[in-house]
DNA sequence: CAGTCGCATCGATGGCTGTCGATACGAGTT
DNA sequence: AACTCGTATCGACAGCCATCGATGCGACTG
């Protein structure tokens, strides 16, 4: 097995790591949806879970570069990366 | 947000976390680059992990449908299910 | 029938992660 | 300046998970 397959085989777990939670995947899709920028105020609502803890999940969403965060005012808009996930796509082919 | 997104976000995300391991995403690719059956004493070696962890990763992979094994006489032969990650390709589409 | 070989299971353990309440922080508002 | 609002961070906790050594089990071998 060569360190290159070794070395893919990271990136994908990474990524799936990021989207082995239905909250995540259920934000990615609603970003989907969206097809712009949507605040975190918009979004807590549709959960059952906390602030704090959807603040987490976005959190590690735009760690991972799946998302992307820009802040007005006293808001968070988030935004879809869709590039992010290109890695994965393609080693499921 | 509508049941049935919860419902798909589950199963993408239970998909997605047997894929949360660089041993079974590379079990997964040997898996198909071989191109039919795998003994698991030829998995082995090729992974720096004991017996009983490898043992763990293929079991996870063969409940989950992934994998299927053949057990003959001794050995445990592997081979890949292409249609299970079905539902996480769609989805990424 | 005793031994070996491949594999599965068990019990234990350390680390990671999702969750929460409390709290801090920055930006508007009054 | 005090207050409110949206968000981020902190500390704690519980549950899950990858990993291991030891051991059990079934199938072949001598």
């Amino acid at each position: 097995m060569a360190k290159a397959d070794q070395a893919r085989a990271e990136v994908v777990a990474d990524l799936a790591k990021i989207l082995a939670d239905p909250i995540r995947v259920q934000v990615l899709d609603l970003l989907r949806s969206a097809d712009g920028e949507v605040c975190q105020c918009d979004l807590h609502p549709l959960f059952s879970v906390s602030q704090p803890t959807l603040s987490h999940h976005l959190k590690k969403l735009t760690d991972a570069g799946l998302v992307a965060v820009e802040r007005r005012g006293k808001w968070a808009y988030y935004s879809l990366n869709d590039e992010a996930l290109e890695a994965l796509k393609s080693w499921l082919s």
